[in-house]
DNA sequence: ATGAAAGCGCTAACAT
DNA sequence: ATGTTAGCGCTTTCAT
């Protein structure tokens, strides 16, 4: 009598023999497809039984193509991306996809290494997010190199200038509408900005966002009042240092992201300004943290639950071409807490 | 004459075709190990001009195990996540070992699937955080199914009562150690306690790490000052409030990790006392955002690094067995900042 | 709805 | 150091 060692791996053959049935017809059974009520039950009971685990190598081989998304971040303690990410695994889960992120720590060699990797998985598709580490001329040949391969590609941050790669951004004006009407209906009319640096396309759109938004407002934008640099906590307390050290300082500053505003709230700490007495503070992105800075900030959260779902119907082979976006992207939502 | 449309895939076949020598000697060379010269030059170059992208799955399938690790993490939202995921990604550069992280949302079924998931890949080791959205109790049936497949588990966060598993606790009595001595120095020594749920493992041994500490220090332990509850920000405020609203307040107050302190923070500005001239507060973890919380956390840094390579090695089949563990974990570090 | 046969691209085992 | 052969476990294709 044969003893009952650990048999190395289970295979559909194995199933197979004990069910009777073809090889073929336990794939197809154990892969959702339809089959005999009377096969499927059997054929999954002994799948259990034997403790089937189907070796995804496998079919990744045949089939040419996986499952899985690459999705390329320059960082992980950048707390947008968590947040990015989350959104991203939650909207996976429902469709049989999985995410594979790719951390670069903003190296360049990094990013072809974790390119490579994907391609060598045979990634089904690639969400690149574009940012101040990697900004968009970086990426040339990287782009080119994936698009050859007709791998689907999109890049999270950016305008494309490849017709095959679409890009994505949100509404910025209408985010930035969004803010300054809720600072105008608590009663601050000077306002002052504190953005990311313009040479990266996302930090640029705010900014841009920003002009527009209080060109429509009908306020007065003074220059001095808007500067732009490193998109930090740092970078975000010094920018916002200066403009509250003037002798008219603005009573709002609204900074491009919660980053920028947590070095904001720093600052106006360090100058003993009441927040949100003597100086208003928004953020955008409603990045976990921002829920607990003191005192609470106010900022806007972008429907992130459906931007990860436009993201991978864009990348998905069943999905592609469902071009749907533009309108969803601009549910917007003011998250009003006390530091406002 | 034939078109040059995209070739679908260049395989270590047609490099051997057109340098002229064996399969097996493409791919030997192309996998780094040694050969002729004449042939490694040949052959890289010819692989270039062909833009031969490796097969990661049919080396999985045919060999039967890959170069990832899977990492199953709660959340990301909780920022110690993302910095423990840093340190791996980073110690996983340099010895050709790939991460996938699985994210549960603390739902068990989500941890399930991530598993198979991991299993399915071949994966060559699992390193698995147990934190309060996963206590150790419901880890049961998944360790026994991984090492029933003898794939090398570590339990990060716990400790272990499977015999093939390792398990991995910082030395948190001496992190407590290094903690009350600073803030003696300082001149503080009504020293109170907020830690995260006991019947979490982790919690509990800093928690315990505290009160062994204390006696070592030789202070008088109130235990009306130490208080143990959910470990959020929330949480840590809701709990520093109760001490600071005592009518014998501590002077300075031990939170078991930076989430815990940031909601200290907040309670302390929320009853309007001095950080840390009425009431110093320290935290553990040095999370990204502690550097920026008004004013700066102390609190203790592990060596990261260190314990990334730790937990590499546990779970890398090459590297297995080599216990020069404890030795390091010791090597915490102190950073003073400005809230103590 | 099911079965039979072939083969994805690599590495293992063995031979030279 | 290199070549030969076989085969990993699935999916595809074609036939029934």
């Amino acid at each position: 009598m044969p003893v009952a060692c650990h048999p190395m791996t289970v295979t559909i053959y194995d199933i197979a023999k004990k069910t009777g049935v073809s090889p073929k017809t336990v794939a197809r059974i154990l892969n959702g497809e339809s089959g005999r009520p009377k096969n499927v039950e059997k054929i999954k009971r002994v799948a259990d039984e034997l403790g089937y685990i189907r070796n995804k190598s496998a079919a990744t081989l045949r089939s040419g193509k996986s499952n899985s998304i690459g999705v390329l971040i320059s960082s992980l303690t950048n707390p947008f991306y968590p947040v990015f990410l989350e959104s991203l695994y939650s909207e996976a889960k429902g469709r049989n996809l999985h995410i594979i992120p790719g951390v670069t720590f903003g190296d360049m060699e990094n990013l072809r290494e974790s390119v490579d990797l994907f391609i060598e998985s045979r990634v089904a598709g690639i969400i690149a997010s574009v940012d101040e580490e990697h900004p968009l001329e970086e990426w040339e040949d990287v782009v080119e190199k994936i698009i050859k391969l007709k791998i689907p590609l999109l890049l999270a941050g950016a305008e494309s200038k490849w017709k095959e790669v679409p890009g994505f951004l949100g509404d910025e004006t209408r985010t930035m509408t969004l803010i300054i009407k809720h600072l105008l209906e608590r009663g601050r009319s000077n306002i002052g900005f504190v953005g990311g640096p313009l040479h990266v396309q996302g930090h640029k759109s705010r900014h841009d966002g920003f002009l527009k938004a209080m060109d429509k407002a009908k306020l007065k934008q003074r220059p001095s009042w808007i500067l732009t640099g490193e998109a930090s906590v740092i970078g975000g307390e010094q920018m916002a240092l200066k403009l509250l050290q003037r002798k008219n300082r603005p009573d709002a500053i609204i900074c491009s992201n919660d980053i920028l505003a947590i070095g904001a709230i720093r600052a106006a700490h360090l100058e003993n300004l009441d927040i949100p007495g003597q100086i208003a503070i928004t953020g955008i992105d409603d990045i976990p943290l921002s829920e607990f800075t003191y005192p609470e900030l106010t900022t806007v959260r972008q429907p992130r639950a459906m931007m990860a779902k436009v993201m991978l119907d864009t990348v998905s082979p069943e999905t592609r071409n469902k071009n749907d976006r533009r309108e969803m992207l601009s549910h917007v939502q003011l998250i009003a807490r006390k530091s406002s």
